[in-house]
DNA sequence: TTTTAATAGATGTATATACACATAAAATAA
DNA sequence: TTATTTTATGTGTATATACATCTATTAAAA
């Protein structure tokens, strides 16, 4: 769908403005449609992507700060989604050895069983959504990378 | 900045998934500068989109359900925002005469004022950041359209 | 006309973002 | 060692998302 048809709009003052739109239109609606397949395993977007950093980890730990250096919003509330996630058992918490200011994160087998079937729900659902070639996946990729490259940090 | 350095990840299954991943990033990284431009006013993003969309039909009215329409996120809850705008008196709130159930909103001058200095602070920090030429942004709106070409509705 | 259905908006709840601040532990400086 | 600073995490608050439900009003059906 064309931006002006989803925003009701045409009044865009030049294709970088437009595209910054575009940029944020499109993530919601890529945030919406996983969202609703998301809802099936009681997950939130935030809470699979936890699930998701952790276990690329797995078996290894790792302690709060790490998740949140992972996570795609870097704002994100870490301890209190990981409190979610607690409640249903889909983590363990424990306090380090090493150094006992750091809580260390464990994706549980039930976790791990949990994330693995929403992971192919989304797979599934990504297919049935590709409309665009490697190539021009890379194209979008160098673009938005571009669009970052005054990035600080 | 690659997308590898942002996540601390380079396990990507495709560049496909890699530019879902992008693509939430960056806008995770456009609402993050914005909004701190837009501290300066009181306003968050979307208290900032909603004045501008009332601005693109100024000086006519809009009813709840059009701003909701504009909106780039469609799932605000676009009577909570307008509450926060009413209290700073940027909006005013009126009953449609000819229907009832209808609010109308308006922009006021103090808040078309507080607009046009915040939109111009945030045009000259996408100008400081214009990494990318106007081809390019167009090629990128192609490509984030053609990503949502099944898009419902 | 009376009833039913649809619509617009307000409101309630759970979770999240964004950010300030508090607390405990570790690292560093005096 | 003692004091100071830094770091890791947790907690509090305002606002937002996402979605359900309620109310008033309008439109449509019986």
């Amino acid at each position: 769908m064309k931006l002006e048809n989803a925003l009701l709009s045409t009044k865009f003052s030049n294709e970088a403005q437009k595209a910054t739109l575009n940029i944020l239109y499109t993530a919601w609606w890529l945030k919406s449609i996983t969202s609703k397949e998301l809802k099936d395993f009681d997950l939130t977007h935030e809470q699979y992507n936890v699930l998701r950093i952790l276990k690329g980890k797995y078996p290894d730990q790792l302690c709060v700060k790490d998740i949140a250096r992972r996570m795609i919003e870097k704002s994100s509330n870490v301890p209190r989604i990981i409190d979610r996630l607690e409640i249903k058992k889909l983590v363990k918490r424990t306090v380090s050895e090493s150094d006992k200011r750091e809580t260390l994160i464990t994706i549980t087998k039930s976790g791990l069983s949990i994330l693995e079937s929403s992971t192919s729900k989304l797979n599934a659902l990504h297919k049935s959504l590709e409309t665009i070639t490697e190539k021009e996946a890379e194209q979008l990729n160098n673009l938005l990378e571009k669009l970052r490259v005054n990035e600080i940090e």
